[in-house]
DNA sequence: GCCTACCTGGAAACCGGTTTCTCACCGTAG
DNA sequence: CTACGGTGAGAAACCGGTTTCCAGGTAGGC
């Protein structure tokens, strides 16, 4: 406050010119006489002088910030996912306002609404909220992308993971193994990536006449132990969880109950966070390209911004087999 | 585009009264004829009438926005503390820009300047960059609070994590287990934290004796994993690494040359990230208590804003003997 | 030599709010 | 009945930029 930061009038009075000169002369805008114009850059240099971004947001219409909103920071797929989102967009000298809606769908329709006004663009990631709300977001015209979530018919762009043939890949590395008893541990129930994952994994063990077991658990190692708490005595042989972390809530469970895996129980995950690589036994689950996942996201909100049509682009993960998959005990 | 915002002015026309009026009414400045402040409101509502943050922005020369730079968003340290600073700012109904330095001093500082302008204040997490540049940046006026790193002679409130206490604690752990000759593997050169630890296990070791065997690793897994590579032939017989994923690197060094924690190698971390407790073996490592830290930053920071005296506020980690530490080999 | 076309740069309007200034009108006191 | 203080609300200035509009000067063509 006490140090007044230069202004477009300061570099104009000490240039003796117009602001509207000014500002010609620093966006190269029209043709000023180059004395004119290396006076106006000499007076702003010797100011250090840098526009005000939020006059200039007023004045353009455009503040250079997008928002991102994730469900929950503290799972890892989302700050990886960030990562790429926030180097992808520095290059265009963007910056990302970052919320977090905390699993909870009203909150996340409260946020997207305050960030569409205030941000050029959002991206939303892995958004719980319905589809109607979605589409009621959209009315406002501030240009939106999803990450990890497609909607077919709202006209969306959208960056998400082709998940069919990799579940797949793993009931089918499973019943290769010997399992005929596999369980899904559901993630939570307004995730599209989970109703994905739960129904490839219905139509996957369907085609292989097995019986579909699901339980609802939720997309945190918590939400795992809870869900396990019956399967240690069950005759369950093999689990696919939501996510690593719903996988290792679950294992913590059958330790507990004085078994381990993969002797006596099969894991798979989703994610391949860096825990997975690093646990006892190290965990087999399905790797995301999160990092092009980041990078497409950006890329789709920037072509949105340049006014380009909405599109859907498909990531593959791949599967990696790792210690906690073995054959079913005798 | 298309469609149009309402904005003050189209308040204005439909309540018959003038901009300053609807102004007044909405945030309850100034006295109002209640009969007008009525109509005010009610053409306020039927419009859906939100005001431009941009231009709120400009008018009051307040934001509402402020910026956190961090030096490595894979990092499992930062989301959690922006997950924590993040919901305490939203309590205010601030947002968060957050940008990361990828671990690159003159990044951040180029960062920082930007954030400067337009954000309300700015969050340092552990900044790599020098005093000097520091200082620079605070002559910017705009708010600044550093979190994990201390400042002595700046007058920059800080949040920080007392560190000496419980590095004393871990030697003793080791000594007591019968270890002589511990190495510290060391995090990035320009790190605060680093800086505190290196000196704290100095002091331990010295204080019992000891040899202070250091060798510079950084804060990756692969940082860990370089800068391992000789010690599993030499005498060395526990590692205190700069954070758990450096732990970890060393851990898959030693796993490479046939090796094995705890029996051959004891390894201690620090953070303890989610990972540590599922890992194999489960590490040994000192807790953070990250979302206090997050959350007195962000005290800090609003302390800051109201114009209150700069304040260094530290929070006490805690010890976590797991599986990673036992006596070294006979 | 004069008219027109173009180029340059200043004045002013604009983006969408807030806040100061000012004036009209009210009731009350002298 | 008049002078005065207080109050409520509109006009206008302001925040710090961009952009449109227009006037003045110069150059080129006939």
């Amino acid at each position: 406050m006490t140090v007044h930061r230069p202004t477009i009038a300061d570099v104009a009075r000490r240039a003796g010119v117009s602001r509207a000169t000014v500002s010609r002369v620093l966006n190269g805008h029209a043709s000023v006489d180059p004395d004119l114009a290396s006076r106006v850059r000499m007076a702003a240099d010797r100011l250090g002088y840098r526009p005000n971004p939020t006059a200039l947001g007023l004045a353009r219409g455009v503040t250079g910030v997008f928002g991102v909103i994730v469900p929950d920071l503290a799972n890892p797929f989302f700050p990886e996912l960030l990562k790429a989102i926030e180097a992808a967009a520095a290059t265009a000298d963007c910056r990302m306002i970052v919320a977090d809606s905390d699993e909870d769908a009203a909150q996340e329709v409260r946020l997207a609404e305050d960030l569409c006004r205030r941000c050029d663009g959002l991206i939303l990631c892995s958004p719980r909220m319905s589809t109607a709300r979605l589409r009621r977001l959209l009315a406002d015209r501030t240009p939106i992308v999803l990450a990890n979530r497609v909607e077919d018919h709202l006209g969306i762009p959208a960056a998400a993971i082709a998940i069919e043939r990799v579940v797949d890949e793993v009931v089918a590395h499973l019943v290769e193994l010997g399992h005929r008893r596999i369980c899904y541990l559901a993630g939570p129930a307004n995730s599209w990536s989970n109703a994905t994952r739960e129904a490839a994994f219905r139509t996957a063990t369907r085609a292989r006449k097995l019986r579909s077991l699901v339980i609802r658990a939720g997309s945190s190692t918590e939400d795992g132990y809870e869900a396990a708490s019956a399967l240690p005595e069950s005759s369950v042989t093999a689990i696919v969880a939501f996510n690593d972390l719903v996988a290792f809530g679950a294992l913590e469970r059958y330790l507990e109950a004085g078994r381990n895996a993969p002797t006596d129980i099969s894991l798979v995950g989703f994610d391949d966070i860096p825990a997975a690589r690093f646990a006892a036994p190290p965990l087999t689950t399905v790797r995301f390209p999160k990092a092009e996942l980041g990078q497409i996201a950006w890329q789709l909100l920037k072509e949105r911004l340049d006014g380009r049509p909405a599109v859907v682009r498909w990531v593959e993960p791949t599967f990696v087999a790792r210690g906690s998959t073995a054959p079913p005990p005798a």
